[in-house]
DNA sequence: CCACATATTGAACGACGGTTCAAAAATGGG
DNA sequence: CCCATTTTTGAACCGTCGTTCAATATGTGG
């Protein structure tokens, strides 16, 4: 009897549902165990405790994330500008996957780095650096204005694209997302001014 | 006997100090005690539970931020650009005066607010309308890009605005918030682009 | 300086919820 | 169809704090 993949996915879903809702410290083991369809002692078959579950959320993200990102930066055939579109465009696809994912993603994620060792250390780390290569490369071939320092531009790009997310996903209004990529892209590239 | 001005701030100021450490769930009733210079129960002479010392950590964020837009949106002899780069110099003093209230903005606002009564809801909401009354201002008056839809520029900017401060105060390095300033406000006038 | 009111203390309480584990169920090879 | 093995169950366990409160200290008005 092997485990089954298919109870660690339902738990991994249930874990994102449940955590959207009531944030990391208030879903009980007891509640994911509940929508995942299994009983309490289950979620110890598959993960070691309730760390272990957002942990492996995370990890999940963050692979997805790195490994569109990493083939991407080091791609030839594109200008730095079309690389950090592309890049803008996969970071929405990974997190517009699933809405639960955008609360856990914006709500829990410093908090659970914080003063911890997490599996996805490595990935989320080179992300960033592969992020951060893009604009540093638009600055060398005078595309992306070189007085702005690249941190600030990387952290100011993903944290407004955090927050829009966010907000949006947490309104229960209609989503285009299409049309708020377009509107994301053009700010960064041109700012907010006519 | 009269409770004490001095107890409450040293409360409210250890709390900020403990949870920008720790996390609110970790951060424990005894530890803040311990930094304010307080017994375990004296925090309960000063507020009902432990929810009540973070709703008043982010009362008197959002009532300092909401106090300083308010005015700030209604000037006339301001255009809307010197009101927006104001507003974010506003957020900016209101944020860097304590490291630690960056880290529990960042970390704990969102979650927070999550099915919950705040006593800070209406300073809020109505600091965010201000905010997004600037920008709709600029559209009208052909100096901000009125293809943008105002919320979304204004989410950028806040969401931008919050990650930069809470990596730059995260990091160990040595932070020079005026150059900072200059460099957001000038991403946010000319985006990234040469 | 006394009596009263209010503040402070910190040990003890009790609820909560993550985790465990013995028993039961499921699986599958021979 | 059995038996060995693995998985599943869920009630019980138990450590962890947020909170309480009786005792004590502190301050104040008369």
């Amino acid at each position: 009897m092997a485990v089954s993949v298919d109870k660690e996915q339902a738990i991994h879903k249930a874990a994102i549902e449940v955590i959207s809702e009531y944030g990391f410290h208030k879903a009980k083991m007891a509640k994911i165990a509940e929508v995942a369809g299994v009983s309490a002692g289950s979620l110890y078959t598959y993960y070691s405790d309730k760390d272990h579950i957002l942990d492996r959320i995370f990890e999940v993200l963050w692979k997805k994330d790195w490994a569109g990102l990493m083939p991407l930066a080091a791609r030839e055939d594109l200008s730095p500008l079309e690389k950090l579109e592309a890049a803008i465009d996969l970071i929405f696809d990974v997190l517009t996957e699933d809405r639960n994912l955008i609360i856990v993603f914006a709500n829990e994620f410093n908090n659970f780095m914080k003063n911890k060792e997490v599996s996805f250390a490595r990935h989320y780390t080179e992300f960033q650096g592969a992020f951060l290569s893009i604009l540093t490369e638009g600055q060398a071939q005078g595309v992306v204005n070189p007085h702005l320092p690249g941190e600030v531009i990387c952290d100011f790009i993903l944290g407004g694209i955090r927050k829009i997310l966010y907000e949006r996903v947490t309104s229960d209004r209609e989503n285009d997302w299409a049309t708020l990529r377009t509107h994301i892209k053009a700010m960064i590239r041109r700012g907010v001014l006519v």
